[in-house]
DNA sequence: TGTCGAATGCTCGATGTCGAATATATCTCG
DNA sequence: CGAGATATATTCGACATCGAGCATTCGACA
C-alpha cells in the first residue's frame, strides 16, 4: 500500500480530479480550474501546482503519460491519474464530506483579541465590516444569477451558495454584535470601556493597572 | 521604517498581544494562549512559535529583555514589545477586523468536487457531516454556557460565539442541501445520476462518454 | 517587417510550517 | 526512595508554500 499523502493541500485533490476527468499536463490543469472557478474554492497558485504534481507522481497517485513537444514551446509532460489515485480521490472527498475539520478564519482570531481595540474603534471597524460583507454577497448572488442564465446548473455551484451562506451568518453576527456594544448589552463592555480608558495611554499600557485588571479578572472566574 | 512582517501566521499577532500586557518567554505565552482557549481560534505549535518569536524579533517589534536561568532548567529568553510592534499588533488587528478576507475551508473545496461522487453516497455523507454538526454545537454551547457560569464575561468568548454562529448556518445549508438532492429539487442532479448510472463503472469513467457530457455542458452554458 | 505584449509552461529559492526529538526537573504513589 | 509520568523549554530538519523569474511563442498592430 503506498503511503498515503498528507492530504494537506486540497490542491491535489482538485489535480486529481480533473485528471479523474481526462489527462492533462499541469498547465492545462491550472487552466481548466480556473475557467470553472475552482480557483475561488481551492488555492491555486503554480509553484503549489507543480509540487503537488510531483508529490502525487511520487505516492503513484498519478503517472507521466507521455512528454510532448508541440513546436518548439517547453516540453510539457502529461498526467494521467492510477487506479490508487482514483482510489485515494474518492477516499479524500468522502472525508472532507463527513467530517467537519476545525478551521482557523483570521475574523476569528480578530475576535479573540478585540479587547485590545477601543471599543469605540472596534464598532467603527465592524460597520465597516458589515459594509464590505453587504457588497461581497451582493457580487456573489450576481455572479451565481449570470452563471444560472448561461445555463450552468445549480450542481456546479454549490461551492459559490455555500460561500454566500457563510457570508450572510458572518454579517448576521457581526451586525448583532456591533448592536450590543452600542447599547452595553454584551457582558464585560462596561469594564472594556473602564479599561481602555484608565490604563491604555497612546497605545502603551500602564504595567501595574493592567497586572491589577488581569489578576482582578482571574480571580473572578475562579482559578481552575 | 521597518520593513512590515508578512501578516502570515495570526499566530504572530497573538505572540504580540500577549507581550503588549507583559514581557514572557515563548513557552509561558503558549501557556497563557491555552489557558485563556485562543488555542482554539489560532494555530498554536511549538515550532511554529519559535519561528514566529524570531521573526518578530527580527523586525524589531519584540526585543529580548532578557535571558534567565531558573534552577538548572534550559535558559529561556524573556521578550517585550517594542513600541513598533504594539502600532503593528493594532494595524493588523485592524485591518482584520475591517476587512473580510477570502479564506478557503476544505468544506467548500468538497462542495465543488462533490459531482464526483455518487449523489446517493452524497447524500449519506452529508447526513453523517449534519449530526456532526449538531454535536459540535451542542458542545460549543456547553462550553460557552460553563464559561459564563464561572464568571467570564461573553466580551472574552466572542471567537466561540462566532464559530457556532458559523457552524449553525453551515448546519442550516448542509440539511437544506440534502433535501434538495433527494427531492430533486436542485438543478442538475437527474443529469447527476445519469451520469453516475451510465458513465462510471468500478470508479473508473469511460473516457468517450465523459468527453461526450463535459463537451454538451460547454456548449450548453455558452462557450464564453 | 519589427516589436511589444500577452499567453504558454515551468523552475527556483527564500520563507513558513509542523511535529517529533531532546533534555532536565518535578511530582506522584506505592 | 525509586520509577515512571508529567511539566518545562527549546531545537531540528523534513517538507510545503509562494511568488517572482525565465524562456519561448504567438498575435496584433503600426
Amino acid at each position: 500500500m503506498a503511503p498515503r499523502t498528507r492530504r494537506t493541500n486540497p490542491l491535489a485533490l482538485a489535480v486529481l480530479v480533473q485528471l479523474w476527468e481526462r489527462p492533462m499536463h499541469p498547465y492545462e490543469i491550472s487552466m481548466t480550474l480556473r475557467e470553472r472557478r475552482k480557483e475561488e474554492s481551492v488555492r491555486l497558485n503554480f509553484g503549489s501546482l507543480y509540487s503537488v504534481v510531483e508529490s502525487l507522481e511520487k505516492h503513484g497517485l498519478i503517472e507521466a503519460a507521455s512528454t510532448e513537444r508541440d513546436g518548439n514551446r517547453p516540453t510539457r509532460t502529461v498526467y494521467r491519474i492510477t487506479d490508487a489515485g482514483v482510489t485515494e480521490a474518492i477516499d479524500w472527498l468522502t472525508d472532507l464530506v463527513r467530517e467537519p475539520v476545525k478551521e482557523f478564519p483570521q475574523f476569528e482570531a480578530a475576535l479573540s483579541f478585540l479587547p485590545a481595540l477601543a471599543p469605540d474603534d472596534a464598532v467603527r471597524l465592524l460597520r465597516i465590516r458589515a459594509e464590505a460583507l453587504r457588497m461581497a454577497l451582493t457580487a456573489n448572488d450576481a455572479t451565481r444569477a449570470a452563471a444560472r442564465a448561461q445555463g450552468l446548473p445549480e450542481l456546479f455551484e454549490l461551492e459559490a451558495e455555500y460561500e454566500a451562506a457563510m457570508q450572510r451568518a458572518e454579517l448576521a453576527f457581526v451586525e448583532d454584535l456591533t448592536g450590543r456594544i452600542v447599547d452595553g448589552s454584551l457582558a464585560g463592555v462596561d469594564m472594556w470601556r473602564r479599561l481602555h480608558d484608565t490604563l491604555v495611554h497612546d497605545g502603551r499600557v500602564d504595567p501595574d493597572e493592567m497586572a491589577k485588571a488581569v489578576a482582578e479578572l482571574e480571580a473572578s472566574i475562579g482559578g481552575s
